[in-house]
This record gives C-alpha cells, structure tokens and sequence, in this order.
DNA sequence: AATAGTATTGCAAATGTTTTCATTTTCAGC
DNA sequence: GCTGAAAATGAAAACATTTGCAATACTATT
C-alpha cells in the first residue's frame, strides 16, 4: 500500500521510517558499537519494513571498499583451476568479499583488458594466475597501485607477491621419479610454453634432470597439446605412433594426463606394466579414477585459502604491506600409473 | 613529474588536461556519437596520457547499468557447472558485462545470503542453478524486480524465467537406455534430493519408467553420494556390497558415474562387460576417458550462452521483457560404458 | 549578410552513502 | 538540582559520474 513495487528504498526512507537520520542508520550498520541499541532496534525494523538493500556502489564512491576482488584465470572449464578458485572464493567470502571472475583464455592481451575491466569496477584487490603477463599489465599495476597477488607459480624473483609452488621442482620431482623407477626413453605432453610459466618452468625442470643423468631427450620426444583432454589423446596418439619404444609419458598437467591414459588405453597399452604416466597438479578427482594417477601433488586448496587471506590482509592494512613471497611444497603421489618400465 | 603516483586521475583530471568539459567526457565514453571528432581525439588523448579508468561504481550509483551480472551456482569444485560458467561468462564479457561469482555448496540458506549480496552490488541481473530456491529467494526477486534466470533445469511450470533441460526427460533417457540393453537388475547412485530439482526429476523419471516397465527397484537398490569422487567410490563400493547382483547403474551425474567407474574397476569388474554404468550430463572430459561414459548429454555449453544472452537482452528491453521459458533437448550419448548384461 | 536550423558543448543538479564536526542528550557524582 | 564528561545523534560536505537544459558555435540557405 505505502510504495509502489518499483520503488527502492534508500538509506533516507529507512532513516524516516525509523526516526532518525541517515548518519545514524549508516553507523547502524558500519559501526553498531557507535549507536545506542535502542536505536538500533529500531532502525534493524525499519531496514526489514522497507526492504532496504544497502548500495555497495555508493559506498565504493565515496572511497570506502568496494568489498569487491578480481579473480583472474585462464580459464575454469575442465578442474585445473577448480580447486583453486572454490577455495579462494571461500576464503574471501567469509570475510565478506565477492568475487569478480574473469577469465583469458591463455591470452596475455586479453588478460589485460580483462584487468582493466576490474579496475573500473573499483575491486580492492586482484589475484591472477602464474607470473608470465604483460608489460603493460605490470604497468597498470604500478600505476594504480592496487594489491595484486599472483597465486599459483612461486619464484624467488617474482616482480609481485606469489603464493604458490615452484614450477621447477615440480618438474623435477616427476622426472626423478620416472627415472627411479628405471625408465630411459621418456615423453613429454606439455601445453604451448610462450605465455605459460607454469608449464615452462616444469619442463625445463623435468628435463635438466634428465640431462644431468644423461638421458637424452631429442626433440620429436617432445608434443604440444593445449590444456584439453581430447587435444591431449590426439597429441598423445600422435607421440606413440612415432614408435620411439617410450615407456614413459611426463605430462604437463593432470588433464593432459588423463588424455593420455585414455589414448594410451585405447590403443591397447596397460598402465602402468607398458607404459608409465605421470600428471603435474593432483586436480580434484585425479586420485580417484582408476588407475589412479600417478601426479605431483600442487596444494590448489590450500594455496588458494591463503592467497585470499593474504591479499584481505593487504587490503585492510594501512601501510602498505608487501605480502611476502609464499612457497607451498609440492609432493610425489605416486599411485597406479607409473611402475617400472617392462623389460 | 607531473602527479604523485599515488593519485588517481577522475573525469575532471582528464577534462582538464584535454580542456574541456567533464560532461563532454563523459559523453565521449558513453555516446561517442554526441561529440565532434576532434574533440573525441583530444579527449583519448589525455585519457591516455593520465591513466584515466573510468569508474564503474559512480556510474552505477547514478542510476545507470553497473556492468555487472550475478552468477549463483552450488559449487565450482569438479566441472560440473565448468562449462556452463565458462560459456556463460563468455556470452556475457562479449556484451561488456563482468561476472560477479557466488558459491552456495548445495545450501539454499546460503543461497539466500549471497544473492542479497550480490544485490548490494547492484548487479545488472542475476542467473542461477535449477529451481529449487527458498521462497525467501523468490520474494527477493520480486521485490527488487531484478532480471533473474534459473539455469540448467527446464520446467513448463517454473515461477521465473528459466534456460535449461527437462530433467525428468534425461532421467527417463537413461532408463530407457538401460532397459533396451535388457538389464533388469538396475542400482540408483544419486546426490541428496532435498533441495536439488535436478536429481529429484532424474531419478523420479528412472523409476517410473522402471516401474512402467514391470521391473523392480526397491529401497535397497537406490544410495546417496554428494557430488564427489571420491564419495561416489564410496558410495558404489557399499551398493555392490550388498550382492544384488546388479548389473547396471544409473547415476545422477557424470562425476557420479565416475567415481562408480572407478569403485567397480577396483572391484575387479570390467566394464561394460560385467556390469553397465551410465551417467547424466556429459561434462567436459566424459566422452574423452576410457572406457568413453555412457551418459546423457545436457548441452551446457550452449545453455550456459543462451543464458547470458537473454539475460542480457532482457536487460537492455525498456519493458519489463519476460525471457521465455527455453528447453533444450538432452540426448543420449552411447560409449564404452553400457553394453547388455552377462549372460 | 542575415536567418534558421543543427551540431557541440557546458552548467548544475542528482545519484546514495560515509564521515567530520558540532550539537544534543544522558548520566554519574556531588 | 547542578556540573562536567561521555555517549548518541544530526547536518552537511564529499565522493565520481551522468544528463536535462541552456547556451554557443557552426552550416546551409536565402
């Protein structure tokens, strides 16, 4: 009866409707310690009477937080960021932040627009995928000054704050077990390494330690295949049909990997007896599928809760206060796809 | 030399560095059609020059769009909703609109919580999962009168606009399936049906189709898993235990299905030889895995563009345009994982 | 060259909130 | 009941933008 459907309330109609003045709703609700709790009562009705949805826009306005972060990632199809993603937007929900997605599709020029994007909705802080961006991307950075964090890759020499593991060690991790395990003729799978640091840093890892025990590892050992299971079968078809005897496949990550079981499987092969497959990543359900795989364990859970916490943090400090470079170990999981090569 | 780092360049900045009028600026971003050439060069010109980002939280207070649109799934954990999210938020960042993302874990309570905070932020439209939503949920749309679109499920009887498949339909899909392979003897592994349209209209329609068939499915045939793995394993484990000579199962969903893939293979059975496993929605990896998943296709990719379009369309329409209602056939997609029982 | 019409531009009000500062109220202690 | 301090409240400015309206600058026509 009293408004019309259309009509939203404001910080002005609740004021009126509780008798008293919008400064003291706004304390109601920024500050209750401010405001007797007679009052607050009072105002608490009036918000429920009228329907009253606090405008974060204005309040971003005027300075205050927009209560608002940038995630960025490459993508979230498939699990690779699943983990990540749900556990980051868990940490900064619960501290009252939303989350502004935005994706790039493994395109660094895309990745800057998309960033500029959420600097014009004004978010508190951002957090992106790995260490490899823009020139340009760093340069917004700096000179907006916002709080950024890069999640994902460590590196002692990161430009920005990093939490995350470190690409090469999880590269050596699973090339030395691969070579524990006695195997000599090795495969790689790895996505295009360009604008990727992730997957660079892993397989030039992976490769320095075979190197180092001198096992070769030419060129046509190695195939590219973007981060999608039915590009990883295709690629991994390909790699086995050059019948160089591999008796081990190093995959870039979890996904490739499980496009290669699946090619490996098709073509007749068993795991692990004829040929050895190790992912990078442990992604949710890679140890649950059968055979399960054999992976190096990146902590997605809990690299993503930290990181949100961390860059919250950053936010609300007053002083400007760097986030320190984290580093998260990374672990074997050695499971059902790797064993020792056949004789 | 010119300003401190730490100062941010507004409208007025840039009006004055190009000499003109803050109102001409503003109209340059916004209806770049209204000012002349030359002054629109002069005005891109200090835009650059000072790192002028437009402010979206201004622009939203004044009562114009925020840019901004609400997506609400139960989780992003698996790739469940991967694709869908993904092809949503493509749709809608080719139109200028960014993703606000909320998480609710299968909790309408939640639910309602995060889309009044999305609300706070003023977003443009709101776009969630199913229709199972509390009626606290619905009585906020239509007091707010916010665009809303529920994704995923189909429903001629829905009380808000929705974008999806008839569930009921991919239940009875997959039965019928199963019986013209001539199983009689089907298990039910399916998530908890409290709040979850989907799952309820899937395994109703099994049974009914079961039941119109003659063919029994009591209690003891039909367990619960979440929506993991690793719960599945589980959960597949305890059904094939009970020695009910089972020799097929429906599952709810795909990461059911494979987690009831990798339980039965553990158990020693082959699949589809031993024992057939089908699953609902082929998400992105299912068909891609080996043995290939039996299951019934929900084409979340094009659901999820669809979505973001109307959505948006309904936006920008000046009437308060009503998405119709759109469904989008499921259809089944035959692999590895069925065959007709052992004899 | 004057006029009418159109294309550009500027002024100022409006948007919803927060916070500083000032004012009023409350209340304990005498 | 008075005083002073502390607690609670209100008035108004500030935040960055957009747009209706008015003013000015062009252009073409006569």
């Amino acid at each position: 009866m009293k408004q019309k459907q259309t009509y939203k309330a404001d910080i002005i109609t609740v004021a009126q409707v509780a008798g008293v003045s919008p400064a003291t709703v706004s304390r109601a609700m920024n500050h209750p310690d401010l405001v007797s709790p007679a009052t607050r009562k009072k105002i608490e009705k009036a918000i429920r009477k009228t329907g009253y949805i606090r405008n974060r826009a204005a309040q971003a306005m005027y300075g205050r937080r927009s209560a608002t972060l940038g995630l960025v990632v490459p993508t979230v199809n498939y699990s690779i960021f699943a983990e990540l993603v749900q556990s980051f937007n868990d940490a900064v929900a619960e501290l009252g932040f939303t989350l502004l997605l935005a994706t790039h599709n493994y395109d660094l020029h895309t990745e800057y627009r998309v960033i500029r994007k959420l600097l014009e909705h004004r978010v508190d802080g951002i957090a992106l995928i790995g260490l490899d961006h823009g020139e340009d991307t760093y340069r917004l950075f700096k000179s907006q000054n916002v709080p950024v964090i890069a999640v994902w890759s460590y590196s002692e020499t990161a430009r920005i704050p990093c939490i995350g593991s470190d690409n090469h060690e999880a590269g050596q991790l699973a090339a030395q077990h691969i070579l524990s395990l006695g195997h000599r003729r090795i495969g790689f799978i790895f996505p295009p390494m360009s604008e990727n640091d992730r997957a660079r840093g892993r397989l030039k890892a992976a490769r320095d330690v075979l190197h180092a025990s001198g096992i070769p590892c030419p060129e046509d050992h190695a195939v590219q295949s973007l981060y999608s299971i039915a590009q990883a079968k295709t690629a991994c078809r390909d790699l086995l049909a050059r019948d160089l005897s591999l008796t081990a496949l190093i995959c870039g990550n979890d996904v490739i990997a499980q496009g290669a079981i699946a090619a490996a499987q098709e073509l007749g092969l068993r795991i692990p007896q004829d040929i050895s497959i190790i992912g990078i990543g442990d992604f949710v359900g890679s140890g649950d599928s059968y055979p399960a795989l054999t992976t190096v364990r990146i902590p997605a859970q809990a690299i993503g809760a930290q990181a949100g916490q961390k860059l919250v943090e950053s936010i609300a400090a007053t002083d400007p206060a760097q986030i320190t470079h984290l580093r998260f170990p990374v672990s074997l999981k050695q499971r059902g796809t790797t064993a020792p090569p056949p004789l």
